[in-house]
DNA sequence: CGTGTTATTGACCAACATCAAACTTAGTGG
DNA sequence: CCACTAAGTTTGATGTTGGTCAATAACACG
């Protein structure tokens, strides 16, 4: 298991260094919390609704994602985690979850205590601010998300989680590393973009039929970037990430 | 002016009060900062898509909302705020607008130097937990209204926007104090909600039929308050109020 | 090879959008 | 105080997106 708490550091370091510079000292600071190990199957919560965390989930290998039980009982997907996401950093200051979050595949976690966070957040004023900006970046993507489902038609939502997801990818060097394959059952899609699996399947035909993605089973691809961005009219400013990093 | 700077710091202080406790320290320091106080028509824009901002804006009366043009040209509304709000807070760790704030109905605002919020938060470990857990709030907030853009009726969705405003105004002692009466125009409501104007029209219409909502021109208001929560099935559990301020 | 999960297809239907016109209301200026 | 205007609301007719239901096909795994 000590290779995963090495790739969790890593991953971490590199997810804050996206959106603003560390200094040795901060990267040392973020080596200094303990992380506690768990591995997870599809569909294993992590943290469900009504908990009180005392801990918050650093993702270091494979996909979670959020999600929330309407009264209904409709699942609403919220939104995807790659490595180096702190899906629930929120219950740092939000004592009780108004959501849960859950594996998308299998993954390994680490639970950091929220002592350990705050601890670092007063000795570094610039790891306190990058905190608190992803927090915030969160909050960006479901303004985003939100924008999009109330105006858009369900082949530009789906053409902008592609956007997204990939730019998110590439931006930690994931999608290099290993290619971007975005896994997802149809039903899953349609969970987090308010359509029926009924039409996430025919949207993905579209798709697919116009040369934009590709699908192997689960494992979603894109096949052509371009026309991709531009059939979602993609702009990814709402991520705020460092325009240094810019393509 | 002078009166509007009193009200500015009353309802900055009660709305941070209705989250967590303030010490009279905690206080003085929010009378500290310095407001730049400005007048608003109907739709004249605080800050816009793009803009990077140097102060952030405190809502002293009226009503404001957060909006963002998509690239066909629609608007959607992402949320509503009351006097004691700072809608564009995140832009102290986030630098670029990625949406606009506007008015409502005819506003007076205070801006607010990022210093000297940065300040504040230096000065007062709570006083920034508690505004880190303000921004986290209107996560959650964009939360729940993208897990109802996705997955429930536009009855529903309009049954859930009047019991999260008045549940907001009743929070902050607005409602008691001037009784509820949400400002909007049904095109603004669609915008909102994701609707046709013409759509919009016809739910409330059903809403007043079944005498649940009243409306007089653009003055909307709660008849039956019981009913409401229970066709929205509106658990406020999301918006993360001091459960000691529950009733 | 079964067995459970996911994907695909077709037929049908409901929610909601669009378009266009008429009606109300609240100013505004003479 | 009334006519005029602009903004918002209401109504009806019609069209489209995407939901629901149900059956079949394709995989994946023990």
């Amino acid at each position: 298991m000590k290779p995963d708490i090495e790739t969790g550091y890593a991953a971490l370091i590199r997810s804050l260094e996206v959106i603003g510079p560390l200094s040795e000292r901060d990267r040392e600071l973020v080596r200094s919390m303990p992380l506690r190990l768990q591995a997870l199957q599809d569909d294993d919560d992590v943290v469900s609704e009504g908990d009180l965390p005392k801990e918050s989930c650093l993702v270091i290998r494979g996909w979670l994602f959020r999600y929330k039980t309407l009264p209904n009982g409709r699942r609403a997907i919220l939104s995807f985690h790659l490595p180096g996401d702190i899906p629930d950093l929120q219950s740092l200051h939000l004592t009780k979850m108004d959501h849960s979050v859950a594996a998308l595949t299998p993954s390994v976690v680490g639970f950091v205590p929220h002592d350990a966070l705050r601890e670092v957040h007063q000795q570094s004023e610039q790891l306190l601010h990058l905190f608190w900006r992803r927090s915030l970046i969160d909050a960006a993507m479901f303004r985003e998300w939100l924008a999009s489902a109330t105006q858009l038609t369900g082949e530009e939502r789906m053409a902008r989680l592609f956007c997204e997801t990939f730019y998110r990818m590439r931006v930690i060097g994931l999608a290099e590393e290993r290619g971007f394959q975005f896994p997802a059952t149809q039903v899953e899609l349609g969970d987090a973009l308010g359509m029926s699996s009924v039409h996430v399947n025919r949207v993905l035909q579209k798709l697919r039929r116009d040369g934009l993605i590709t699908s192997v089973g689960q494992q979603h691809g894109i096949a052509d970037w371009a026309r991709l961005q531009e059939l979602a009219h993609y702009n990814p400013d709402y991520l705020h990430m460092n325009p240094a990093l810019r393509e």
